[in-house]
DNA sequence: ACGTCACACTTGCATTTTGCAAGTATGAGC
DNA sequence: GCTCATACTTGCAAAATGCAAGTGTGACGT
């Protein structure tokens, strides 16, 4: 498998790259990230337990039933890529 | 929608990149895409769709039944992004 | 002229992923 | 003990993906 593929075998699946580039910002609530992003929610805790597996983010505890979600090292490693991404979408060639 | 959420619309689709990526060596027949990336015949004459009406890539005809597969100057831009990406697969950060 | 072959797909159907809407669990605070 | 905010889970429909087999076409040899 190329390094592409292992990539996209980790933050290739729907809302992925997505929910990375709004931790990017720093640590958001569950609740953040469905409102700021649209994401469906069954979709979000999927995303989010499959990102926090592969390490590229984790979860830190607040207050009672609040934590937040916030990116490792190796999910801000993503910025480079996220950015490049970006600049394409916005045809910036 | 965001800028990456734009270039997600483009290229977000399972095998598109990879797809890309492998077009970033130069131009390439229809059969030889199948057997590098060992993609389902259906999803890539999909992609191939999908992402010449994109402006990501175009057709050359070459004799009678063949033709092959090339980025153009929108689809090259890619290049950083995937490159990008390949190096966090690689787990260089 | 006719059959064969390589190539680029298409088609039908099963499986997996995604999405929507509604429901559950938990503990704080009144 | 009731309500509320928060973070999910669950059931089911829709869409995307994957597999295997089939189709169309023009070159080429006989």
């Amino acid at each position: 498998m190329s390094d592409l593929a292992a990539a996209l075998d980790i933050v290739g699946a729907r809302w992925a790259l997505l929910i990375v580039e709004r931790l990017l910002d720093g640590p958001q609530r569950y609740g953040d990230l469905q409102r700021d992003l649209g994401v469906p929610t069954n979709i979000l805790a999927t995303r989010l337990r499959e990102l926090e597996a592969a390490g590229v983010l984790s979860r830190l505890p607040l207050r009672h039933n609040t934590r937040a979600y916030a990116l490792t090292d190796r999910g801000l490693a993503l910025r480079e890529a996220i950015i490049a991404l970006g600049r394409w979408g916005r045809n910036e060639t």
